[in-house]
DNA sequence: TATCATCATCAAAACGTTTTGATGAGCTTT
DNA sequence: AAAGCTCATCAAAACGTTTTGATGATGATA
């Protein structure tokens, strides 16, 4: 085997003068677009295949206008920070939605950074933007190239662009919250995140509006995604102490339920018992920490499955619906919202 | 905004245009790579910025022959087959390579398939193969062409290529088995997958060498990775049944071994006190089942890490190992091992 | 003042395709 | 035998960059 990394690609020129042809007609023997005779056609074949052709993609792509790929866009900050913790979640979006690309046959771009000059841009003729923030600016970016785009979740200032997978939070959310108040839950805190996507602010929105309706008084604050290990207990102490903590709380971030179990723990809180604990998203650390942690499962797989397919007929020239596809997430209800009888 | 999708980009030729120069002018202010007085860069950069002008990547890869992207080929079939369970080795894989891609802003590519002609040919600068399978075409291929590749683990056949991040099975798996014989197993079977790569080869390799050090009869047969989890059972059965029965099994697919340990259980064989189990490969399922089940962790991070660097260094041209890159899976000893005192 | 270097800019070539209008050979029709 | 068709093939343009040798202006030197 000739390992010379040096190697230059065999181009067009050179089978069209092995088979003693134009360039032209190569293409045309090779693409089908226009009548090639039955013996020239072996013949360029035979050639391209000896000589090991392979079309350059950038060449053809700047003639035609298309390079067959997408790219895939993720915005939230944490993805990229990557606390093996954190990891799940990034993994299941990214996995899912590659898993996808590759049963369709489509090459999927992770776009590096779309602003930074010193990155190369990038050959897409589509772009999946994932959970995109507040008037996200990545987004607007590709939306004014007149670049098709597909957003998995909706910027939150714009819930009404066409083209999005969607997360239908409210019944979820207030399912849970129904749930926490059948256990007895009278006094509930929200912390929710700092990243200003669907995520973060819908279930927040959801909340609140139930609080009100139910005539509890609302009780939020944030918790920063990027926290660690060591941050997350010092900032959950002082809430939990004191006469007015709260019964129940609902945690954005998975990771940090476990986290938060601990710090009641020290307190002398039980969970279920004396403190009734669920998060927005789920992960391997709420489904086997002590106890079990109910959460919400966002469903990256089905997700990713509607982006793409969304993407792929958009690219195809196929009919799309007009407005956001909307998923429903899960609920997961495990041993932390459950009080023993 | 304007949300016309049939928007011709900007070009160079009209910023060009617009700062009233040339184009090489253009492309030398914006570039740097000539001298340009400051008030043209300066209009030059403005006329960009004002066009929102953004270079298209073909034209600009096709002049330099470089495209900023390296591509990323899984070759286990079981990849894309994707029942939910094997799809934590994907994403683990997928996502922790991504990971490492974002982290040194360069693009991944996901190549869908090498051969198709109907899949566009994908521009990338290197290409890393994971998981080559013994004389795997796809690798020849990529080495053929002369791009550089990197490899996750190697092709069995060729096992001394330059640029593999490697697993040295070898003293992890022996541990395991002193593991198990410690644990007074005489009689161990060893349950390969189909897949004809490293992860099949070395460890059954190991395994016989293992045996005939120990005089130990060496059992083994085959379990495709593609089973699905009414298959597995059935094949296993007749292997539990009768008095030649092992003492220890070891699965390669992290995934049978609850399903063997199921069937176990419907044979009155308890685990681990009438049988061990160990996998080759860890999951959630083997983490969680009951009881917990001795794994084989592939460090799938770490060999991504080690991967995309040594792509990163051979790209950029620095000095890089001249053989194979060497790491150990970690053994994680769980209750299907451990037999009680 | 003529010559020479320096500096900023320009024009043109090249990268490897696909596409399209033109060309010529071989038939059929008049 | 001339004219018209069809069919296969060809030549050339175009896609949008980067790169390089050429050009002209400006200021320094002889």
């Amino acid at each position: 085997m000739d390992t010379a990394s040096g190697k230059r690609p065999v181009t067009i020129r050179e089978v069209a003068e092995r088979a003693g042809v134009s360039i032209s007609t190569v293409s045309h023997a090779l693409s089908g677009r226009r009548p090639i005779s039955a013996a020239t056609k072996a013949r360029v074949r035979e050639a391209a295949a000896e000589l090991g052709y392979d079309p350059n993609p950038n060449a053809r792509s700047l003639r035609t206008g298309r390079s067959g790929l997408v790219g895939l866009i993720l915005r939230p900050r944490y993805a990229v920070a990557g606390t093996p913790d954190r990891a799940e979640t990034f993994n299941r979006l990214v996995g899912s939605i590659a898993t996808e690309m590759l049963r369709h046959k489509t090459g999927l771009i992770h776009v590096p950074d779309l602003h930074d000059p010193a990155v190369a841009s990038v050959p897409m003729d589509g772009c999946i933007v994932a959970h995109p923030y507040g008037g996200d600016t990545a987004l607007a970016e590709l939306l004014g190239r007149g670049l098709p785009v597909v957003t998995v979740e909706e910027d939150p200032e714009q819930p009404d662009l066409p083209w999005a997978v969607r997360l239908d939070y409210p019944p979820v959310v207030e399912a849970l919250l129904d749930h926490l108040h059948d256990q007895g839950a009278r006094d509930l805190l929200l912390l929710s995140g700092t990243e200003d996507n669907a995520w973060n602010r819908r279930p927040r929105e959801t909340y609140l509006a139930w609080c009100k309706r139910r005539g509890l008084p609302p009780r939020t604050a944030l918790l920063s995604e990027g926290l660690t290990q060591h941050d997350v207990p010092e900032l959950v102490q002082p809430l939990l102490s004191g006469p007015d903590r709260p019964d129940a709380i609902v945690v954005a971030t998975s990771d940090f339920a476990p986290l938060i179990a601990e710090a009641a723990a020290a307190q002398g809180l039980r969970i279920p018992d004396d403190l009734l604990l669920a998060a927005l998203t789920d992960s391997e650390h709420a489904r086997t920490s002590t106890p079990p942690i109910t959460a919400m499962d966002l469903t990256h797989e089905a997700l990713a499955e509607r982006a793409v397919e969304l993407m792929l007929a958009r690219l195809s020239g196929a009919e799309t619906p007009a407005g956001p596809v909307f998923l429903t997430p899960e609920l997961r209800l495990r041993e932390s919202t459950r009080r023993r009888d």
